[in-house]
DNA sequence: AGATTGACTAACC
DNA sequence: AGGTTAGCCAATC
């Protein structure tokens, strides 16, 4: 059966960020890196996918440099992204035709 | 303690 | 345009 690891201060830091993020917008996973001083958006993607939703935390708000969609749940293409994408699509989030996300829906932590 | 992994990114070829 | 290399850094092996 799964076991539970507490969270660390980096991935509290990043699941802090998370909640950060409005509804109807995305971050990026630099950007959330930038956000709490990491300089390695991998490490982020890396706290994202050690941790079930037992964070709570929304990561599918979480989105490439790129504005692409990024992965979820532990992959980077297939069903998962599908459903991360339906999600954001259902918090308002829009897809252009490239498969990315207009940059104003994206949140930079400006504020 | 060292090597490997990875939901990343940019630079290079 | 697509593959490889290099840089990044926390968690895991």
């Amino acid at each position: 059966m799964n076991e539970f690891r507490p969270p660390t201060t980096f991935e509290q830091k990043v699941y802090d960020a998370l909640h950060l993020i409005p509804k109807g917008k995305v971050t990026t996973y630099r950007a959330l890196g930038e956000y709490i001083s990491c300089r390695s958006a991998q490490a982020i993607g890396q706290a994202l996918r050690r941790n079930p939703m037992a964070s709570g935390a929304p990561c599918h708000r979480v989105v490439k440099t790129d504005r692409t969609i990024g992965g979820f749940s532990g992959q980077s293409d297939g069903e998962p992204v599908m459903r991360k994408k339906r999600l954001l699509e259902s918090e308002g989030i829009s897809f252009q035709e490239d498969g990315t996300i207009p940059e104003e829906q994206c949140y930079f932590f400006d504020d």
